[in-house]
DNA sequence: CGACTTTGACCGGCGC
DNA sequence: GCGCCGGTCAAAGTCG
């Protein structure tokens, strides 16, 4: 008896250890699958072959130097992701504690769903806009460009969240959000007969370290 | 009636 | 110089 309990808790225990390694391995894959979908929409919402300075990578202050008639890059500039539950929404309302006035719609050439230009209509000195388009990989997905710093402070507390726009702070959105990244990343990797060759080689070899363990 | 949205026109930068 | 494209303007419409 005392043996069996020995012997289940020694397998919990190794899954458990397993457990973490996998979680820890899949913190690391979505990380990374974060920073993938960063970089395509970064390539989608701009087109490669004409990407200004102004709407490079946020953080990326190198190259600030003046160099002729560049602008300087990156000034102010911040880029967010907000997630929506109905493609079909075209109200691209974006709720971040602001007060935001339209001011202009446009379709760009590579990307079919129309961008939307927003300023900070809270003070007229406040030089904030805010660029809304879809992601034109994936329709659930807004991307939000912010230009500029706010010189007020915010007219809410806490950004409302409704339902054609949802910001991924609750662990209970975040998981939602994991979901359908784990589903899009399942599907590519699905196709990729690559993978699946790599995969099986991975888990017999886990196989077999399982069993000399 | 004021604040906001819509939408066509306009402007400036850029490549050819 | 011309055309394309992204960004902005401003008049008209809408809403509370």
């Amino acid at each position: 008896m005392n043996d069996d309990l020995n012997q289940m808790s020694l397998e919990n225990k190794k899954l458990r250890e397993m457990l973490t390694v996998v979680w820890n391995k899949n913190n690391t894959l979505q990380n990374h699958v974060n920073k993938l979908m960063q970089d395509n929409d970064v390539l989608s919402l701009t087109n490669p072959n004409k990407r200004k300075f102004t709407e490079c990578e946020e953080g990326n202050t190198s190259g600030s130097t003046d160099r002729g008639s560049l602008k300087r890059p990156n000034e102010g500039v911040m880029r967010v992701y907000r997630r929506i539950d109905d493609p079909s929404d075209k109200s691209m309302v974006v709720k971040d504690g602001y007060q935001w006035r339209k001011y202009g719609q446009k379709v760009t050439r590579d990307n079919p769903s129309p961008r939307a230009y927003y300023k900070c209509s809270f003070s007229p000195s406040c030089p904030v806009k805010k660029k809304v388009q879809r992601s034109v990989d994936d329709p659930r997905l807004l991307v939000v460009i912010y230009e500029g710093e706010h010189n007020h402070e915010r007219m809410e507390k806490e950004p409302e969240i409704e339902s054609s726009s949802k910001r991924l702070n609750s662990p209970m959105e975040v998981l939602k959000f994991d979901d359908v990244l784990v589903e899009q990343m399942a599907d590519s990797l699905r196709r990729n007969p690559d993978f699946i060759e790599d995969l099986a080689d991975a888990i017999s070899s886990n196989i077999l370290e399982c069993d000399l363990f």
